[in-house]
DNA sequence: TCCCTCCTTGTTTTT
DNA sequence: CAAGGAGGGA
């Protein structure tokens, strides 16, 4: 560890109670109200606090009103967080407040100006689902080969327009006629026109509807720039050119505009944020403050300095030292494993030793490059009954059996929504196929009208098929008498009989599939979630906005996720597996993006070290399965970055020959010679056929715990029947201890433990 | 309309 | 290898 500054002067002395504890950079960050700052957050510094600690600031002392401080962050979990923060600390409700994400704060502005960028006030925002679907819509009418130019990939172009702040009259001729052969750019001018016409928005759009609001109607940028007197920002790196751009318009008037981030966990460069945004600063906003928060009150000097020495490989960035008045604590761990079997069992043995001596699960995560990875991790744990979460994934909302429900509700509040008509007409299945569903697409294009309104015309005539008119006219009448009754009937009752009046529970309960049971669970949660809204409505009108599946961190469950997905978070102990050449640094991200998407790729790797509070593992396998073929890697090229003196490298006797050179076998995780000497302490697990000669040999005494591992008592017996989350319903044949060996029905035969089971 | 088979394609993902 | 989509056949 480098020689430390001096440790930071708490403030004390007249200063206002709020700024109590904060130390001397971290009070000037919130004195300097004045005038653009920004704010250099290094890891763990304690960037929120600073935030709400200067908000708070603002309040008491005066300077401006609650209405007249915009407050944004990127996501809802960190908005609630401020929010609560800022209430605690004032002791006084935020509700109302312009404190929140970037779309939500541009949506209200949106909603009242709406008819300015020719939309209604109620317009509905659609996610990414939607957003395809329409792109396929209009590509297939213009037939375009929706299998060589996938909706979802002209889809994301529109995106990255919408998210440079452009609209399709300001892209230049020249990249238009760039991007997918000159494809690209008129379905884009298409789907707005399409949007405008359903009364719709995309997440993209809360903001660049913004931007035009501002320039074509200088009145109103006028009105937000005289009311925002102060403008605060969280995570300034992930900005794009849309946000900054919208940001600037409204932070003219006062200029007082302070930004809080960190250009080393600049992660969503390919979603768009602009790095830049950060670097540019100080010429963006003449004459700004700068200040570093470089105390770091997280982790371990060790840790600590091997981020910073990895890091340090970047060039484009604006530089930090950070520094920490912790003790010394462990090193590093740098661990070679054989496989990725092999690297789970040791992180979950690992697991298992740190629970022993006192670790509370919750304290631990497992942080890997990419989505696939937890599984070989899931199993392994799954297997020796240590209980996980998975942080991020498929979220809530965007199941389908959710997206479904909504789609339900949302034609029954309006029933002119075209999108949601498409989804729920023949789910479940009513027997209204594309043939009877093409006659309404061409009677509302002829006539300019909804499908709803379509469909009720067609009915009336002998166009359809008697059956379809039938089944048609009896879902129409559905919707019209539900809309009724969601007049009288309380919403959650409502929503339930909706649910099952149409059919839609009925599918899921008839369904024995392993996940429907999973289903109807998601649809009782939505139903019980509803009971938090006013009406109905009000329901729809947030849930695309602020509903996210955060699951609680409350459980002691180990956290399974991305490194992406762990930014923000802090644990005690944190497993970083997959740290090798082509995984991580992600070869795909390396081909398309070179060198800046190197340093990207070094950014993630400095996130997850900076995660770490107490102990960080980094670990690298010598071989891996990848797309079903097995071979050989080689450790990251991050490994050879982080610094020699902070970190312990080990490797089981035979793997990576040519690094113990470097010293690898003198190490405190060397696998004592009773493990050398033993592969055979494996029960029941299968030796790598092809390589059970040079299989590494069994780590940490784990064949031990295995073997002593005592047999609570459980409910269950031989040939009863069972349901598993993952794996479906199946029979258990054996039962061994807590081990239950049970034949599923779709996943063959699996060893669980008994407390992922339930009786069916 | 449904089911089966073949083929392709495999990062990260908020709002 | 595994999953999801598309297309063909019954």
């Amino acid at each position: 560890m480098p020689e430390l500054p001096a440790v930071p002067e708490p403030v004390t002395a007249c200063a206002a109670s709020y700024l109590q504890g904060l130390n001397e950079t971290q009070a000037e960050a919130v004195r300097a109200t004045e005038g653009p700052v920004l704010v250099l957050a290094g890891a763990g510094t304690g960037k929120t606090r600073v935030l709400t600690t200067r908000l708070a600031h603002i309040l008491e002392t005066g300077r401006a009103r609650p209405w007249q401080v915009l407050c944004v962050t990127f996501t809802n979990k960190a908005a609630r967080e401020m929010r609560e923060r800022v209430g605690t600390l004032l002791g006084t409700s935020v509700e109302g407040w312009w404190v929140g994400t970037f779309h939500a704060a541009g949506a209200r502005v949106l909603r009242a100006h709406a008819e300015l960028v020719g939309l209604q006030p109620n317009f509905t925002i659609l996610d990414a689902d939607d957003q395809t679907r329409l792109v396929k819509q209009l590509a297939e009418a213009r037939n375009i080969d929706t299998k060589r130019t996938p909706p979802r990939l002209i889809g994301s172009i529109i995106q990255r327009w919408k998210d440079r702040g452009l609209t399709p009259d300001r892209v230049t001729p020249a990249e238009g006629a760039d991007a997918l052969d000159g494809l690209a750019l008129p379905l884009y001018a298409e789907y707005q026109a399409r949007l405008q016409a359903l009364n719709a928005t995309d997440f993209g759009d809360l903001l660049l509807h913004g931007l035009t609001l501002f320039r074509e109607h200088a009145e109103v940028a006028a009105k937000y720039q005289r009311q925002f007197r102060y403008v605060l920002v969280d995570e300034y790196q992930d900005t794009n050119v849309a946000q900054y751009l919208w940001l600037r318009a409204l932070a003219q008037g006062h200029n007082n505009l302070c930004c809080v981030g960190d250009d080393d966990q600049s992660i969503y460069s390919w979603r768009g944020a602009e790095v830049g945004n950060i670097l540019r600063f100080e010429r963006d906003f003449p004459g700004a403050k700068v200040i570093r928060l470089e105390c770091n009150y997280r982790s371990t000097p060790h840790i600590l300095a091997a981020a910073s020495g990895l890091i340090a490989h970047n060039q484009g960035r604006l530089g930090k030292t950070l520094w920490t008045t912790q003790g010394e604590g462990e090193k590093v761990g740098v661990r070679a494993v054989w496989d990725g079997e092999d690297e789970a069992r040791v992180v979950c043995s690992e697991i298992e030793a740190l629970r022993g001596r006192g670790s509370a699960l919750r304290d631990i995560a497992v942080l890997v490059r990419a989505g696939f990875q937890t599984r070989e991790f899931e199993e392994r744990l799954i297997t020796v009954g240590i209980p996980y979460r998975i942080i991020g994934g498929a979220r809530f909302y965007e199941r389908q059996e959710i997206r479904d429900a909504i789609a339900y509700f949302r034609i029954v509040v309006q029933p002119d929504d075209d999108l949601a008509f498409e989804r729920i007409v023949n789910t479940p299945k009513r027997g209204l196929g594309p043939a009877s569903l093409r006659s309404v697409h061409l009677l509302a294009r002829a006539r300019g009208v909804s499908l709803t309104r379509a469909a009720a015309l067609l009915i009336e005539s002998d166009e359809l098929k008697p059956q379809a008119r039938a089944t048609f006219g009896r879902l129409l009448g559905d919707i019209a008498r539900w809309r009724e009754m969601m007049a009288r009937t309380p919403h959650t009752d409502a929503a339930r009989i909706i649910l099952e009046e149409s059919g839609y529970t009925a599918m899921w309960q008839a369904d024995r599939s392993a996940e429907a049971a999973g289903r109807l669970e998601n649809l009782k949660e939505l139903v019980a979630a509803l009971a938090d809204f006013e009406n109905i409505a009000g329901f729809l009108e947030h849930v695309s906005l602020v509903m996210d599946n955060d699951e609680a961190l409350g459980d002691d469950k180990v956290s399974l996720m991305t490194l992406h997905a762990a930014k923000g978070l802090e644990f005690d102990t944190v497993f970083l597996p997959g740290w090798e050449e082509g995984i991580f640094p992600n070869q795909r991200s390396l081909d398309e993006g070179g060198a800046a998407s190197l340093e990207e790729e070094r950014r993630l790797a400095y996130v997850g070290l900076t995660r770490a509070r107490r102990r960080a593992i980094v670990l690298y396998a010598a071989n891996r399965m990848v797309y079903g073929r097995w071979q050989n890697s080689l450790p990251s090229r991050f490994v050879a970055e982080l610094p020699e003196e902070t970190v312990t490298h080990s490797a089981p006797t035979g793997l990576f020959a040519a690094e113990r050179r470097r010293g690898f076998e003198s190490s405190d995780w060397a696998p004592g010679p009773a493990a050398a000497s033993a592969p055979s302490l494996m029960p029941g697990f299968a030796e790598p056929r092809w390589a059970a000669r040079n299989r590494a040999p069994m780590l940490d005494g784990e064949a031990v715990r295995i073997a002593a591992r005592p047999a609570p008592a459980h409910p269950f017996s031989e040939g009863q029947r069972v349901f598993h989350q993952k794996f479906g319903y199946g029979n258990i044949r054996t039962v061994d201890g807590d081990r239950l060996e049970i034949d599923f029905e779709k996943s063959g035969s699996k060893t669980v433990i008994h407390s992922f089971v339930q009786a069916a």
